[in-house]
DNA sequence: CGAATAGTGTCTGTGAGACATTATCGT
DNA sequence: ACGATAATGTCTCACAGACACTATTCG
């Protein structure tokens, strides 16, 4: 049986297993019908959860994040991720489409790769009230973009963004330096990141101890939720091919050698790199012409993931 | 500077980075307490969220997943995640917290490996009410271990999971028969998963479309969480250590292995496999009491993660 | 032609896959 | 001694790392 054929056939298959399950009784003898609209929503207490964008793009050979400026309080003054409240009411939509609609809000882009991060819920991470953020990982090409600030930002700018790590102790703390930095309104924000060494059977929504060492500084949550992100990024990058969504549609091996470089903070041999990616990538026999030495050949993605 | 006067002189930089913040004046020309103490929450909905735990197990040469039957409407009668609640009134707990709480009411097992998975937030997957859903993926070893059906559950009991690769369609569908059942009861639910090739730049909750095809069904769109689950561990299996947590304290190398095959779904090479977790294991010397045959030594897990 | 960048050839070591062989136990 | 299972040896092949080399463009 096809695919089509067969979900169609689901939905009448579906639709009987609910009518059978509507007419069984519960405790309390109610059919599914009777429960649902003598069913009242307890008042205990609910979180208010947004989204968190994680917007990161590779430009002047740097890796590059999109933060705002808060303009009220709590943490005024501050840089955070963009985000917002998943609508919850009558026009309800799932995390995913919050994300992408505060990504339209912000960036005008749409289509763009995103992928879910992880669901933040430290009880005192906001001091207005219990708030849950579920944040996204997105990855844009920025060329043509413009970014606008939204009603509750004073600002918005792109802060480069480098994870250098520092060294091990003898307690086998690994510590790293995370480095955000906004050249043209001259703000570094930077934090010290301790990860111990992970025992299994250890579950704590904070993987890694953060601090930040600088006067500026992120809002709430925000420095642990960009550290798991350059983490998810760096390894999202060596096994499958998130990186095509960084650059242009047409591109040069040495502009995409140098986007991996630039994530993966380390230099690569030119002919390793071209043997692994060659399975990702189309030579279109264009050359680039914006070259002022040999112009490399322009080249496409196949549109292979891994 | 070292790890813990780091942390310390941080404590008063944060303070002092607070104390100026609570100075500065918002649009409304308010100071942060004076922000803080007029806010009031705005009324607009707000969802309720739980967490839902996949709880894998091998035993008896399978893979397991410890699964409740539902006692009451919606979906009463079919089986179900276990989870429950966050609670996010006075005593305030996290997801993860949620998570491992849920898991001991029902395990009674403490310190177990667990990790967050995926938040579910589609609109209509509780009739009730605006539901979203923390998963999270658990890792026991289930000798010696009894479980407990909760308040909400007529039932608990260990299913088999299998999950096979049918094939790939002309169109680059890749189908899977997902197979969860319950010998005791004589149970089985069964589903078929279509994957479509994933493009880069759609980001969709549900990556893959999945379909009952059984009588007996998951709740919700619990049926997704398992099979998202099954991928996690699959891969995990993979490149870290998670499969420890599957094994008593003292365990074989063949005992392990059938872990490995059992969750990879095929045969493995035994020098191979052998070669590949040298490096996880202590030899002790002692030697498997057990064996009608020629009797294995017994190993222990040397803490590595990868 | 020289400087600079694009692009290729090839050696080495490592590790997974496959299969063959040896070792050691209980009966 | 024999059957069964534990444990090891070794060949092949793919691939990443490292480095040397050739090719093509601009000025």
């Amino acid at each position: 049986m096809n695919y089509q054929k067969l979900i169609e056939s689901n939905k009448e298959m579906e639709l009987k297993r609910k009518k059978k399950r509507q007419n069984i009784k519960n405790e309390a003898g109610q059919t599914e019908d009777e429960f649902l609209s003598a069913y009242k929503p307890g008042d205990y207490p609910r979180p208010s959860v947004t989204v968190d964008n994680l917007i990161f793009t590779v430009d002047n050979d740097k890796l590059k994040i999109l933060l705002i400026k808060r303009k009220n309080h709590p943490d005024i003054d501050t840089w955070a991720l963009p985000g917002g409240f998943i609508e919850c009411g009558k026009n309800g939509e799932t995390a995913e489409q919050a994300a992408y609609r505060e990504l339209k809000e912000e960036t005008n882009l749409e289509n763009i790769y995103m992928e879910q991060l992880y669901t933040w819920s430290a009880v005192e991470r906001d001091p207005r009230m219990r708030v849950m953020s579920v944040s996204f990982l997105a990855l844009i090409n920025k060329s043509g973009t413009d970014i606008k600030a939204g009603d509750d930002a004073k600002n918005v700018a792109w802060f480069t963004v480098e994870k250098t790590l520092i060294g091990t102790d003898k307690n086998g703390i690994i510590s790293y330096d995370l480095i955000l930095t906004n050249e043209e309104n001259n703000i570094e924000i930077t934090a010290k990141i301790f990860d111990k060494p992970r025992r299994n059977g250890v579950l704590t929504s904070y993987k890694s101890e953060i601090i930040h060492t600088s006067e500026e500084v992120l809002a709430f949550d925000h420095i642990n939720i960009v550290n798991m992100g350059i983490d998810r990024l760096r390894n999202k990058v060596e096994y499958t091919s998130i990186a095509f969504n960084l650059v242009p549609e047409e591109f040069t091996l040495p502009q995409l050698q140098k986007i991996y470089e630039i994530i993966l903070g380390k230099k690569l041999y030119k002919k390793n790199f071209r043997d692994k990616i060659e399975q990702f990538v189309i030579c279109t026999e264009k050359i680039d012409e914006n070259s002022t030495r040999r112009p490399a050949k322009l080249y496409k993605y196949n549109g292979r993931y891994n």
